[in-house]
DNA sequence: AATCAATTGCAAAATTTATACCAAAAAATG
DNA sequence: CATTTTTTGGTATAAATTTTGCAATTGATT
């Protein structure tokens, strides 16, 4: 994702703090979006689905734990990065402001350098943690980021379409995928194939993973166990 | 950088404060130029380049306010740290004192011993940032300031597609990089350009890098290995 | 238990797809 | 304008995916 893709938005009743905070983002190469009060913060949020909000603490109206607690609610903005401005001394408002869901908090007066280096690095975070998705199922390792399996130490280098069904049995241990499932998932239900190509496959894993590991369930589908 | 190569400027219409400072920062290792004023302030910046400035706020003719905001305008500082002596009371100045581009202030009456923590935090910070853009991946180093990369001693001149491509690849050494982030991270997603552009460039650092760091994930991307 | 129908396993072949490589054109650079 | 860098299209090659036909297995039914 370039920064330019980043979408931060500022939610704060003082029309000064939205100008100094929004122009030193906008001059980082993000794109701020800015809003006046609990509302409008609330609901651009949804609308825009930014990666990292801040949010005044202190706002007429609804306030920025409120707000935060209305945002966490929605599930397409549970990783999004909340960031609360709060007065120094208010204490309180940072244990608040943490249940609350926040990430983050950044005492006025704001000085733009600390607040940039603190959004960058929230925002490194959050995109490790974006692709960081390297599973452990058992004796089984699998890599999505670096497209590899790790099995008892050695490393097994997949087809693609071996890779996704392998991760995607795995995924569940234990579970039953039936045959459709595993065409939505891994060939997409565009494409469509014949009723041997997915048996092709797992002959394929069970000849490089084991042959113990895939079972078979007869006029349903396979599972993956450990 | 040692620490004997840190320039420090102290600016100050004091002379006992320019000594007592000075001798403090001098006995930590540091080099120390000073300045009188304002106006000496920003010639002698920008004449030595050094990498923490201290500037009085309150100082007949040129204030520190200006001053800052002076040196700050100059590209070749804008990395310099900035900090401010203020009167207790003078609350003001940290406010306007950030605007003006200051990372830190510090109150008076001096404690030698807090600023001298001060300037040493502040330069770590400053050092870390400034490696952080010099990257070393196992047998390789990328500068990305110089735009040269250097593997096994022997310094390697990349052209900027190739040096750009090599750096994301090896900024995260074993990662599998999609064809499509490549494209979007290297030529971003305003320009297209046709599917065979990548491998030619891929080619190219397989001639001058060695062919065993770049591997090939076919249908998925390329991945760079140390 | 034997039979039957349906389902899955399997191996090899066929097909499709992706990438490497090249040469040459186009664009940028100085 | 000469040189270097970047892009493109074409072809060769390698690899992955799918198909196919038959054998083996399973579970249900008698």
């Amino acid at each position: 994702m370039k920064k330019s893709d980043i979408k931060i938005l500022l939610v704060d009743d003082e029309p000064d703090i939205l100008e100094i905070v929004g122009y030193n983002l906008s001059s980082e190469g993000y794109q701020v979006i800015t809003a006046e009060n609990g509302q409008e913060g609330v609901k651009k949020a949804k609308k825009e689905k930014p990666q990292l909000i801040i949010l005044d603490v202190m706002m007429p109206e609804m306030d920025g734990i409120e707000a935060c607690e209305l945002i966490r609610k929605n599930p397409d903005l549970q990783n999004t990065l909340i960031v609360f401005l709060t007065a120094r001394g208010e204490d309180y408002s940072q244990v608040a402001g943490f249940d609350a869901g926040a990430d983050d908090y950044i005492t006025k007066p704001i000085k733009p350098k600390v607040l940039v280096s603190k959004v960058k690095a929230l925002l490194r975070r959050f995109r490790e943690e974006d692709v960081a998705d390297s599973v452990k199922i058992g004796s089984l390792e699998i890599n999505r980021d670096e497209y590899k399996i790790t099995s008892k130490g050695k490393e097994i280098v997949l087809p693609r379409k071996e890779f996704e069904l392998l991760s995607l049995l795995a995924s569940k241990p234990g579970k039953v995928f039936k045959r459709d499932e595993i065409l939505d998932a891994v060939w997409g239900n565009e494409v469509v194939v014949g009723g041997r190509t997915i048996d092709v496959h797992i002959r394929k894993l069970r000849e490089k993973i084991g042959d113990d590991s895939f079972k078979t369930i007869k006029g349903v589908g396979y599972k993956f166990v450990d």
